[in-house]
DNA sequence: TCTATGACTCCGG
DNA sequence: CCCGGAGCCATAG
């Protein structure tokens, strides 16, 4: 148990966040982070990702950072599985990026109705 | 308690 | 878009 009982406020609204992900579209760090109101922290929200880790619900490789390149893709079990996961649901990636991110973007604060 | 680090983003050039 | 630098905040040691 490394989780504290305190404050799990903001890695619980990140993984709510990156659940109502839909299939076949990504987002990035800042847009989540900025739903959950701290744009500052997108950081947090690629924590929030490691900490989904122990979670199979969040498809945190449907998070990539705003350029769309696949920056998580490293700390998944190999090296282009990320990429081949987003190929998997319709997302063209290409050297581990999205090709048309605008395409496949999916902002939370438009689709989740703040 | 303090320091270092990081799945990021923004800004200026 | 690329490059370098700064800001941000939680976790780990």
């Amino acid at each position: 148990m490394t989780e504290k009982p305190k404050d799990v406020n903001f890695f619980t609204k990140a993984h709510n966040v990156a659940m109502q992900i839909p299939y076949g579209m990504v987002t990035s760090y800042g847009a989540i982070a900025k739903y959950l109101g701290a744009a500052k922290s997108a950081r947090m929200v690629g924590w929030a990702m490691n900490a989904a880790h122990n979670n199979a619900a969040i498809p945190a490789h449907r998070v990539v950072n705003r350029k769309g390149l696949l920056t998580g893709k490293f700390h998944f079990d190999g090296t282009n599985l990320m990429q081949q996961l987003l190929e998997n649901e319709g997302v063209e990636v290409k050297n581990h990026q999205i090709v048309d991110l605008e395409k496949y973007f999916w902002n939370p604060q438009e689709n989740l109705d703040l």
